[in-house]
DNA sequence: CTGTTAGCGCGTTCAA
DNA sequence: TTGAACGCGCTAACAG
């Protein structure tokens, strides 16, 4: 029924073994023959078996790439940047040569989902694997993970860290491309300030994600800075990283400190909805309120106002998380390498009132 | 150095046969001796080897999301509640039962590449297939792909189509979930001549694809049923369906015409262009202008003001492809499923100024 | 309920 | 430059 390396070799009246060469371009083959192989391969439709070549050599050209969350463009832009270096640009024949398969694993954030993703993966012998956005923060499972990815690279598997920082024992890893998330939050309150806010309100991520540490621990360094203590706990609401909690944060926010003049949003899609509390509330942006996010997605440049926001290199991050993964490209110095991040000061944010 | 059945069933002192009835669960095991062998999986860190796994069964536990662009939430929404239904709960051990892969591939709209994937997959004899979103129509394309569907479902793979238009000899294909575009492209222009609006023009999506051509009939149904005809084509830019497309379409559009008083887009992101191009020619929304989108995705709700559009269920439709990908759920009559549009009427529409 | 046997389809030695 | 032979690690009969 489907047809195998001995069915080609039969019609190209070869053995199996110089198909196989053929196919793999490993070894030296007549021109003659090799001309003779590919007809017969086209004739049959021949499709190689994925599974029997990767038990015979060992390896497959599964690449996993996971992200917290599919639907959030922060992730799709660095996952599609990196299938893109990875799965090459496709010959136009489709007839799939040597590419790898690219695929992208969506945890949901979930740390059992991505153990399991991880384990599939290793059940798989992928060649690589690229894990993107903020790790969780809980000891059990970040030994979990480190065990694992030490597993996989050990077993062969190129191991890269895209926007999620080093692992304590970074040995397993080919490289960390970790955003300068804590830098980040401080400017951007650094610019909050320097406009002359004081009461400024933070609507965090979800707890126990380094990206939200960072990204407040940023935030709090300028304020502390600034001489501004005390008050931490109660101006900060934390929330998964989506719309709706950023709505709900915000309210909540407002209720507690009616005064605030400013809102740092945990990313671009919190503070969308915190922008849209906000209106709801009667008050206007930047007049009343000024809002603020981060990553700068593209629809932050459309918000109205504008968002003012920080801007992460997310398609070049994922780009050349890509080509590590495929050792297209030499690892940063340690294996660490940090990715700046860009203030963007746009019409979101003006002066408090006075 | 790699662990493997064997030793399990050495250290278990059971066959390996045995072993591997254990792992899948399929035949019956003594509770004693299943408990035996679990307990040497976990001694030895035993992972199964899914190449030789998937040889030796003649299948494998991947399942393929194509989508045409992963940094769009409206191929990850779809792909993400796909992958929910598919990958399971997971069951928190992170040891990786019984679940399938679920992974998605990035065409990034490209049809060579769509047909390198899906020859990636059946290399990988992947247990189903999802392809996601509107099909190019090229007839060449198409017949490559329905080829290519064809053997993939001859081969036991699961083929379901989700919101993507029927193939033309639909056998191949468990299911096709389509989304009525046409019928809600057909609504929502109908809504704007309903307030007054004669002069509409209409951002579309790049050409030769379903989507674009669908939704664009609608539109034009509705036009000529009001008796406007004559204008069409130079009431319609194409453009690929990104943010930076309906801004420059939009551009032109009012260079073409200044007069409309309206101005539809091919989907939510390409109107959020349109909303900034008209805005940055001293425009207001609606009072200048109306616009709207296609999609309702997240966004749009936020948009100022709100964006009238269009809502496609994603996340129910994507989830529903995954269960028929799994066999969770019976196809529809036919095979085939038209998803309704529901019409969302906000605040970036309004009667024209007269 | 469990063990034995025989491949699955291919890559890779080793010879020729 | 090519062919023959072996084995990758596992599942699926078939016995028992």
């Amino acid at each position: 029924m489907t047809v195998t390396l001995a069915d080609v070799a039969a019609r190209a009246r070869v053995s199996p073994a110089t198909v196989s060469r053929v196919l793999n371009g490993n070894y030296p083959v007549a021109a003659s023959t090799r001309e003779r192989v590919l007809r017969a391969v086209d004739d049959l439709d021949y499709v190689l078996n994925g599974p029997a070549s990767s038990l015979a050599a060992a390896t497959s050209d599964l690449v996993g790439i996971l992200v917290n969350d599919i639907a959030d463009p922060f992730f799709g832009i660095m996952a599609g940047a990196a299938q893109t270096e990875i799965g090459g640009p496709g010959d136009g024949s489709g007839r799939a040569g040597g590419e790898k398969l690219a695929v992208v694993c969506n945890t949901g954030g979930s740390p059992e989902r991505e153990l399991t993703y991880l384990t599939l993966l290793q059940r798989q012998r992928a060649a690589a694997v690229v894990l993107t956005g903020g790790a969780v923060e809980d000891p059990a499972h970040q030994a979990a993970v480190s065990a694992k990815l030490a597993k996989l690279a050990d077993a062969g598997t190129r191991v890269v860290l895209c926007g999620r920082p080093p692992l304590p024992d970074g040995e397993a890893v080919v490289a960390a491309l970790a955003f300068d998330n804590r830098g980040g939050g401080r400017r951007l309150t650094e610019h909050l300030l320097s406009l002359g806010h004081r009461r400024i309100g933070y609507v965090a991520g979800p707890l126990e994600r380094t990206t939200t540490r960072h990204r407040l621990e940023g935030h709090r360094e300028a304020m502390r800075a600034a001489g501004l203590v005390g008050d931490e706990e109660r101006l900060t609401v934390h929330g998964p990283y989506d719309r709706r909690s950023g709505y709900d944060a915000t309210l909540e926010l407002l209720r507690r400190e009616p005064e605030v003049t400013a809102v740092v949003a945990a990313n671009d899609t919190v503070a969308l909805g915190a922008s849209a509390a906000i209106r709801d509330r009667g008050l206007r942006i930047p007049e009343d309120i000024s809002v603020a996010g981060f990553d700068d997605l593209p629809f932050s440049v459309d918000a109205v106002p504008a968002l003012t926001t920080v801007r992460l290199p997310l398609f070049e991050a994922g780009a050349r998380a890509g080509r590590l993964a495929m050792g297209k490209e030499t690892p940063p110095p340690g294996g660490i390498a940090t990715i700046a991040a860009e203030l963007m000061v746009r019409g979101s944010t003006a002066p408090p009132r006075v």
